[in-house]
DNA sequence: CATACAATCCCCTAAAAGCAGGATTTTTAA
DNA sequence: TTAAAAATCCTGCTTTTAGGGGATTGTATG
């Protein structure tokens, strides 16, 4: 039986190229695909594809969150992420949420192939490229900062002092110090300037 | 005499869904692809395209970059900037250095078709959605900081203080202190959080 | 039920950044 | 070649951060 390929991507062209790189190959059968979301949901309540590329940047919701929702769903559709980004946090996301592969859209048709191959065997697709990302990145701890924290680091983004900061949470100026200093312990930095580079660089911001 | 279209784009995928989308055009003619600034340029000198798509973003050298090479030594190839993002900055650098057109790289089959014919018309080609974004950022100012500024913004990104920024530089701690103020008053904001924020909103660093 | 963690608050000191004025010398571009 | 812009340096003062200690309370979670 042919393995039945669905994507969802706001691309147009990478609909398009992907279409045109597996279309005519042997044993797939090209479902079709969906431009956000909700119009995906809407194709699985009708019909199953084996495997499901998802792109990580939908413009209704986010892939990392559809993937998820997908998996709980319909557990046995195999998802494989689709990013133009090598970016550790999407890929680390989408593997967590349940994607069984993560290839970038600059993927050969070599490469798309060997991803569809690889997670209907149950197995997990990474690519070359994809794998080096994981490698260098996995050693790099992002901060787990907690929410008070999170709200405080948002606050210093705005440009607010402590003393702003601390009138706006009703909370007194030691205490922002206390999460101010915290943060720049979890960041392992020294100052403001390189804590707000930081967490723009993780996304925090 | 049919329209010859080349496209540079490191994505495999855009080729191919470009290619998808307009192979069987009548009037068009598929020159090819270059995956990168250099093999586009070898490319150039035996061919030349009338209409040249190209990614913003390429491996070897920035798409900004090659767009204004490529429009000083051949002035009648139209050059249609494509990417992935609606960046004011990006299209803005685009046409600055010559471009001719903008999409996206979600773009219909039929706006890549307008594109090819506004831009060898002689006309701009900018998208719906480009417009808008064009629209709301010239309002937003950027700030035009100076070189040393910006060396000092760098610095201060990195988390270096005055006097550390000062030894790099070779220069007393009041000028960092004087370029920080400037930095502080272009960007109108009154701390060095905000200021790395913006920065980095604007992509300066 | 212990204990880990988050969130809150306090003290003290030193360093750094921000604010408000200056000034001089190079560069750059009209 | 001359005016504007950039880069350099200064003094004095205030506010804010950073670094070093703490401590208490509540709330989850094993």
């Amino acid at each position: 039986m042919a393995t039945k390929i669905f994507i969802v991507d706001d691309h147009y062209m990478i609909i398009e190229g992907i279409r045109s790189l597996l279309q005519n190959e042997v044993g797939l059968e090209w479902m079709g695909h969906a431009m956000n979301a909700a119009s995906c949901l809407a194709f699985l309540e009708k019909q199953r594809p084996d495997v499901l590329f998802m792109d990580v940047n939908l413009p209704d919701q986010s892939g990392i969150d559809l993937c998820s929702l997908v998996k709980k769903a319909y557990p046995k559709i195999w998802i494989v992420g689709l990013s133009s980004f090598n970016q550790f946090s999407f890929i680390e996301k989408m593997l967590q949420n349940g994607a069984a592969g993560y290839v970038l859209k600059n993927a050969t048709k070599e490469e798309l192939l060997e991803a569809i191959d690889t997670v209907i065997d149950g197995k997990t697709y990474i690519s070359a490229a994809v794998e080096t990302t994981i490698n260098t990145n996995k050693n790099i701890k992002t901060p787990l900062i907690t929410r008070r924290e999170k709200e405080v680091l948002l606050l210093i983004a705005e440009g607010l002092t402590n003393g702003e900061i601390a009138d706006a949470l009703f909370v007194s100026i030691t205490t922002v110090d206390t999460h101010r200093k915290n943060l720049l312990a979890k960041f392992e930095v020294k100052n403001t300037a390189a804590l707000i580079r930081m967490a723009t660089k993780y996304q925090l911001i």
